[in-house]
DNA sequence: GCATGATCATGC
DNA sequence: GCATGATCATGC
């Protein structure tokens, strides 16, 4: 029915083609299939390929389009509060082979091979639609620029060491920067899979654009975001991503903050609380040599966080970090692999040490951090075992003379790596419970997070030493 | 002294 | 008005 509409061995026909879903929804643009129950069922991506394109979803090694090497994709966009439109999710590529890539070279990969060119169409995802109604935002043709290839390359090659290594069970999202390698199929048993140099078996899982690089794809085909960079793509050649931002970070280790300010030309209001917070954002973004209203463009393509921490002139670390407060409501709702928190910390961190000295702190030490795959496994642990709370209604467990509520939530004890902590304006700034609590029936309470241990931190700040 | 709960300050 | 980072207060 939709021959002829495009030539398929034509990159450009078929993305003129593809191009005039733009501001139209799938019934708009196929009409007829609006009436047939199947098309009610099918996900977005299986009705776009079988009603738009006219082919059987397929899940051939080649790209869809072989002849023409374009992949298709299509991903959803979600509205953010203040009306922009972000990606939802990561873009989930071919499965990873462990018994395959350690054979192939990056070049000739089945990954590579798939996903050279990538066909994008970006839709706008609301909850209350069916997929047939979704409308069509933006469709482009993605070619990898030569820098980002650079680190795709490397993520590919990290992802292949790894199994090489007998160590695809430890693969972890965090190890790579722009591309991932995500779990993919449910968490049971049968999602995991034989790897060639273990006896482990190891969680299925796939190739993957991280959702912060995809955001950015977006973002550039839509022309509408400026990011300085910080790496050129000489000097990518000369070391890891790792190696090369902490080498420019370097020489400033063991200057003080006021030190720092003085060099770098940057204001300061020690008076003001969050001084520390704020300055640090601000100098790390000057060492790298990013102007401060700008985004940095690698950063936020994997979606790397600073954070900078005081340490103790004993070396101890008091802070824990908080995490953004959830809402009850919305927590029990989700499984830990789409889960915001998941979201939230299974990218890279730069970690900034600055340590106490008299009565100034010097910058000690940085680098890049990422959960490993043991902490993801307690992390969702402790997750779980807060949602089973949320939902049993057994939230308060007594209230003290002075009117200071305890509450049966994972504490500091319970987990070498998180617990659940108030994060509000005060006592009466909540969130409404999904289950009245039992003990008093109410059916709101303080607003929660999760926090990262500041043993958790400690360690990392040994490690980096 | 430390863990836990409560609250503050700032900036968007 | 709220998110975020930070710090204070209470009680074991």
């Amino acid at each position: 029915m939709i021959e002829n509409k495009y030539d398929s061995s034509s990159k450009s026909s078929i993305l003129e083609y593809a191009k005039i879903l733009e501001g139209k929804s799938l019934k708009d643009s196929c009409g007829d299939i609006a009436i047939s129950s199947r098309a009610n069922k099918g996900n977005f991506g299986t009705l776009l390929e079988e009603f738009y394109f006219g082919y059987k979803p397929n899940s051939n090694s080649e790209a869809d389009f072989y002849e023409a090497e374009l992949e298709l994709k299509s991903t959803p966009l979600r509205r953010l509060k203040n009306g922009e439109w972000v990606c939802k999710e990561r873009l989930v590529l071919n499965i990873i082979n462990y018994l395959d890539i350690p054979y192939e070279d990056f070049m000739n990969s089945s990954f590579w091979k798939k996903n050279k060119n990538l066909l994008l169409v970006f839709y706008l995802w609301e909850r209350e639609l069916l997929p047939l109604d979704y409308v069509i935002d933006l469709v482009g043709i993605w070619d990898f620029p030569q820098k980002d290839l650079k680190i795709i390359q490397r993520d590919w090659n990290l992802i292949k060491s790894k199994i090489t290594s007998g160590q695809a069970h430890l693969l972890s999202e965090g190890d790579t920067i722009y591309l991932g390698a995500c779990t993919k199929g449910s968490t049971s048993e049968k999602s995991f899979r034989k790897q060639p140099f273990s006896d482990e078996l190891a969680k299925q899982r796939a190739f993957s654009l991280k959702r912060s690089y995809l955001n950015t794809i977006y973002n550039s085909l839509n022309g509408s975001i400026e990011y300085d960079s910080i790496l050129s793509e000489s000097e990518l050649d000369e070391g890891s991503f790792d190696d090369l931002i902490v080498r420019k970070i370097e020489p400033y280790f063991s200057l003080s903050v006021k030190d720092i300010q003085s060099r770098l030309g940057l204001e300061l209001n020690q008076h003001s609380k969050n001084y520390f917070s704020s300055i640090s954002n601000r100098i790390i973004k000057r060492i790298l040599g990013v102007s401060e209203e700008k985004f940095i463009e690698e950063f936020e393509k994997a979606s790397i966080t600073i954070k900078s921490i005081r340490v103790e002139e004993n070396g101890r670390i008091k802070e824990n970090i908080s995490l953004p407060a959830f809402k009850f409501e919305d927590l029990i709702e989700e499984d830990w692999n789409d889960s915001i928190l998941k979201d939230t910390i299974e990218n890279k961190f730069l970690f900034v040490f600055y340590k106490k000295n008299a009565e100034q702190h010097t910058l000690e030490r940085a680098g890049f951090w990422n959960l490993s795959s043991k902490d993801m496994d307690e992390f969702e642990r402790v997750f779980n075992v807060t949602k089973e709370i949320i939902k049993s209604g057994e939230i308060i467990r007594d209230i003290s003379e002075k009117g200071i509520v305890r509450n049966n939530f994972p504490k500091l004890k319970d987990s070498y790596l998180t617990h659940i902590r108030p994060h509000a304006t005060n006592r009466d700034d909540t969130y409404s419970l999904p289950v009245p609590d039992k003990k008093t029936k109410q059916k709101e309470f303080t607003k929660q997070s999760f926090w990262i241990n500041s043993s958790y931190v400690e360690m990392i700040y040994r490690a980096l030493s």
